[in-house]
DNA sequence: GGAGGTATGTGACCAAAGTCACCAATCACG
DNA sequence: CGTGATTGGTGACTTTGGTCACATACCTCC
């Protein structure tokens, strides 16, 4: 795709971007570059520097947390007309990426040099306001998987997991697998709940692929945990 | 406490705002406004809107989420000489407060009126780094507790707590409940980790105080989880 | 110095979730 | 087709942590 093409493309995507004035849009398209990342690859490793702003314009890149071999936890997710807002706390901070980041499917960034990002920080209110309404955003979404970790079941999780992942047509196209891995959680455990949904004809499995049959049932599912009707009395 | 102290005082604990030019800082010291919590009182309710910046003066508030009864999980503690990030989230995307804030220990709050804030936010480089430094930081350890709660044992967890609490001597002052309610846990399972601890004369246990006699056993005490030693090879 | 509140100790039990060890489908591809 | 890799299913077991039910302590205050 020549840059051009790339550059309306990414406009197109933020729209936030549109009350820049002249002169600092231009700064900016002066210095965005393109990435490209093939499914799988790594935009950030844990403790990496991070010397761009990132955002993303086509694909998908998973946002988690590694353990000590073998799990992983889901922080966020990064699509098209998305920003990675983790590089946003590390170019403010000056720390490194606390996290990995890896492309879901291919992936095509938009790189904001953080010399830009920062002059842009300070010159232009409306680029501040892209960029802090994400990071907002980000942070009430992460107290709420603390809230959804500590105190909220695997079931639940998962169940709400799917309904996050489903298609227009309720379909979710993940192996078991990834699923854990994106609750923190190994395989055995997901199989099972997903076979008594299954038995209860709430879903239909197949390879690689789950069918929600009862978006209701699921939406509504709460693991025998909760109390959390009573919160709001 | 006389106004004019507490400005003193507020300036003192903040050096960051010496580098905001003498009109700025003359704005905030005319908007800046102080409230004065009782130990156990209610600085914000989820879902509260947030008209004020805060800075903590004097006390400690502890910020933590509450589960459908009885349970909670602390995210974070505001002492004397830091802000509570969560409200700078509030004021720039507009939203409201995502979780509960309660002064652990009187705490005399320093609160920057939102309409000051934005305006200062707006003219002030200094006024703006001071308060995004921050508010990056936050981010990373939210990251980081989401990571404890997903891979590590509460035994871990509880061993790092402690040491986290502790004085200068050793001792932390709380009750095995207030522990347990930081954890995100009850208090049983806590009073057992600590009798075990004790037992194995890593720590004395005495009504609402826990001195620890072996801060490198806790430092390096980790539950049977534990795979992290091999996570840097 | 007793009464009542607060804090802790503990045992028995239960449920959720992780581990282990397989096996059975399904698929890709030569 | 047939062979190997990927994916899913399942049973048996263990560990962790939460629940329940009490029994003490200890502390405060009349």
């Amino acid at each position: 795709m020549p840059n051009q093409a790339l550059i309306d493309r990414w406009i197109e995507l933020f729209p936030g971007l549109e009350n820049l004035d002249a002169e600092h849009l231009a700064t900016a398209r002066g210095a965005i570059r393109f990435a490209q990342l093939a499914s799988g690859g790594v935009a950030y490793h844990q403790g990496w520097e991070c010397p761009n702003y990132v955002m993303c314009i086509e694909g998908t890149t998973r946002v988690f947390k590694s353990s000590g071999l073998g799990r992983e936890i889901l922080i966020y997710k990064v699509g098209a007309g998305e920003t990675c807002v983790l590089t946003t706390s590390c170019l403010l901070v000056g720390g490194t990426f606390p996290a990995e980041s890896v492309a879901e499917t291919p992936a095509r960034l938009a790189c904001l040099p953080a010399k830009t990002f920062h002059n842009l920080m300070t010159d232009s209110p409306p680029f501040r306001q892209f960029v802090l309404d994400d990071y907002g955003h980000l942070l009430a979404s992460m107290i709420s998987l603390i809230d959804e970790v500590t105190f909220r079941g695997l079931d639940e999780r998962l169940a709400r997991r799917l309904l996050a992942e489903a298609d227009a047509e309720g379909t979710v196209t993940k192996t078991h697998q990834q699923l854990a891995l994106d609750l923190g959680s190994v395989r055995e455990v997901v199989s099972r709940y997903l076979g008594g949904w299954e038995r209860a004809g709430w879903i239909r499995t197949t390879r690689r692929k789950i069918e929600i049959l009862s978006k209701a049932d699921l939406a509504s599912y709460r693991g025998r945990t909760s109390t959390s009707g009573a919160l709001t009395e």
